[in-house]
RNA sequence: GGCCCGGUCGCCUAGUGGUCUAGGGCGUCUCCCUUUCAAGGAGAAGGUCACGGGUUCGAAUCCCGUCCGGGCUACCA
């Protein structure tokens, strides 16, 4: 059997970290069976559009990596792809199964809903449609449909019961006398989630349904009207959800949950994938870090978690900068690109990477500890002194630095190192305090990358400059 | 309230009846390395496996109950 997944997101925002884990999870499924990856937009709810949606899906997955076969821009043998340009194809289905004898017309008013909801609370009864245009006979309500605003509701027996060996959780059963009667068609003739999805999953031939756990409640939904069809329902997955520290479902209220979010935060797009991956699957195995590549060939879905995990940043951010030691220097100086002020010399960047790769966890974090190479410094005075030390004690010890660094012929990181100790065996000190002192000097800030590399990048000129600088500042 | 799904260190998790005195990672702490910060290395603290009953020679693993958390309960997805 061909396998065809899908991932079907409602266009009501930009693309979200929780999504993503679901389609990472549909992503490598396809890979991993040869099957088919399918993006289909369940823009049904026309109040809720967001136009930048579409474009969020788009950049964020193509950033990611994660690639699909079938969409609204690429096209495909099931097109289209946009459930909007799918409507008489519902509209059929509905009639279909209204001229069957398994939905109906229904006409109560909102109005009507809402009271016969508020009665059924005040009772303390179960809160579900009372089935009152089911009585009506067809015929008639064939005629009222001709004229009349409605809805078709699926007629869901009373008794019985429906279930799924789902692939994550297993067996899963629910008494139809729990469910109601679901409307498929809304009244501006759109469907509802419930039919659109049901219909086109069977249409666009997707062999396995993998989605989120907030569907699982509407299973039987799903494969009531799989039966009326006389459909066989696919198997499904419903993966564990994201959690926020709160324990509740991932939303925008816990901070950042939009995908370009954290390309802007300067996570590298493998660090990503590879923290996603694991809230809600683990290999069995002690291994952690996980390209794409490596999620294809090692993921399974039967080792799929069924409890929810929350999102945690640290680690997150961790995964960030083992991806970061992990790029070779060229691509990770590619990639700290767009993160730097454009005149800045690239090649004096380059020159960076070494000494800064194993410093930042983010790209953005480069940008500060390189930026003494690129704009003049402002030391403090009060930190270029070190603790034990008097000011003038230590404009003493970078006097001794100008004149060592400028008495070296070349100002590689060995030959300062070798001045800079001599310097410290000298005067007595602790080389952390001389360092320290030439480091503000230098640098402007007490932390930084290593510092006789530093030097060597500033070169001889600016380096002497600075010392200057910082010996006229502790002159006072 | 109802239906459904969950519940192993703060967090992500390994574990599917004996090898578990419950393992790894993140985070925290200590030490080493060391020119700062990192990275790296070595360690430590941290879990009565939600709780209570069973079943069994033996249970984190099986069964039942309870509690707690979550999802759904819309003409939203």
């Amino acid at each position: 059997m061909t396998v065809r997944v899908r991932f079907a997101p409602s266009p009501t925002g930009e693309l979200h970290i929780g999504s993503v884990r679901t389609i990472l999870y549909n992503y490598l499924f396809a890979k991993q069976n040869a099957g088919a990856l399918v993006l289909r937009i369940e823009d049904t709810d026309q109040a809720r559009l967001d136009p930048r949606a579409l474009p969020s899906i788009y950049d964020g997955l193509h950033w990611l990596g994660i690639g699909w076969d079938e969409g609204p821009r690429e096209g495909g043998p099931y097109a289209p792809y946009v459930q909007s340009e799918r409507l008489a194809l519902y509209q059929r289905h509905a009639q279909q199964l209204v001229d069957q004898g398994d939905a109906y017309f229904c006409f109560c008013s909102k109005e009507r809903l809402d009271q016969l909801r508020a009665q059924q609370q005040a009772r303390k009864e179960l809160t579900r449609y009372d089935r009152f245009c089911r009585r009506i006979d067809p015929a008639t309500a064939a005629e009222r449909a001709a004229r009349e605003p409605h809805v078709v509701r699926l007629k869901v027996p009373d008794e019985g019961a429906v279930a799924i060996d789902d692939l994550v959780h297993g067996h899963v059963e629910w008494e139809l006398a729990t469910i109601e009667d679901q409307v498929l068609l809304k009244t501006d003739g759109f469907p509802t989630y419930h039919l659109a999805v049901v219909v086109d999953d069977h249409l666009m031939a997707v062999s396995h349904i993998i989605r989120g756990e907030e569907w699982l409640a509407s299973v039987p939904k799903h494969i009531l009207i799989y039966r009326a069809f006389g459909w066989p329902a696919p198997p499904m997955a419903h993966v564990p959800l994201v959690l926020g520290p709160d324990g509740k479902k991932l939303s925008k209220r816990h901070g950042a949950t939009r995908v370009a979010e954290f390309r802007e935060q300067g996570y590298l797009p493998e660090a990503l994938v590879n923290y996603l991956a694991l809230v809600g699957w683990a290999p069995g195995t002690e291994d952690e870090v996980f390209s794409l590549d490596d999620l294809v060939a090692r993921w399974r879905i039967d080792q799929v978690q069924r409890a929810g995990g929350k999102w945690d940043v640290e680690r997150l951010r961790w995964f960030g900068g083992v991806w970061i030691r992990r790029l070779p220097e060229d691509e990770l100086a590619r990639r700290l690109d767009p993160f730097l002020p454009p005149q800045w010399d690239r090649s004096v960047v380059r020159a960076t990477i070494p000494v800064i790769r194993e410093r930042i966890e983010l790209l953005t974090q480069a940008k500060d500890l390189i930026a003494f190479l690129f704009g003049d410094v402002a030391p403090e005075a009060a930190l270029l002194v070190a603790k034990k030390r008097t000011p003038e004690e230590t404009r003493t010890a970078i006097a001794r630095a100008m004149g060592s660094l400028s008495a070296l012929g070349s100002l590689d990181h060995g030959a300062v190192k070798d001045a800079l100790e001599k310097i410290a065996a000298d005067l007595g000190w602790k080389q952390g305090d001389v360092n320290m002192a030439v480091r503000v000097a230098v640098t402007g800030t007490k932390v930084g990358p290593p510092l006789y590399e530093s030097i060597e990048l500033l070169g001889r000129e600016r380096a002497l400059s600075r010392l200057a600088r910082a010996e006229e500042i502790l002159r006072g």
